[in-house]
DNA sequence: AGAGATTAGGGTAATTAGGGTT
DNA sequence: GCTGTCCTAATTACCCTAATCT
């Protein structure tokens, strides 16, 4: 049965989801990884994963929107 | 200490529940239990049980946080 | 005692790590 | 300096059936 075994609400991604939500190649994440660009977590045979509230928020503060919005229709 | 001897107030958790913590499958764990890559508990049935501090202190040592905070060139 | 979900097991594809190079 | 690609080796994911757990 489902226990309530919700520790941290961290949903992890793997290189290959974070590469996507980026349009990079997953070597790259692993570079940014190895750059302490971002943190993350391995596994015990050393891949990577990542939080997924991190990349969001690097994803949302990474991102510029124009200053003077679209006025006129 | 007023703490009954309860061998230890150890949680078990299942493959899927410690599959879950490191996003991967859960017959992964599995391998890391026969490559002693982590302790496992049978039940007499076969089935494998891992304690929890065991898996979680692999998991904090695992994880690796950003060095450099969102730096903007 | 039955039912549904999870796990063990084996085998094969898909990802990933790491180095070196463009 | 940063990223994409080529390579090999290792790790992980998904397929199945049978057994175990709740």
């Amino acid at each position: 049965m489902s226990a309530p075994t919700q520790n941290s609400n961290e949903r992890l991604l793997t290189p290959g989801e974070v590469a996507a939500l980026f349009r990079v190649d997953p070597k790259t994440v692993t570079r940014w990884a190895s750059a302490g660009r971002i943190g993350s977590i391995r596994t015990p045979g050393g891949h990577r994963r990542f939080r997924e509230s991190e990349v969001r928020g690097m994803l949302a503060d990474l991102t510029s929107e124009a200053t003077i919005g679209t006025q006129r229709h």
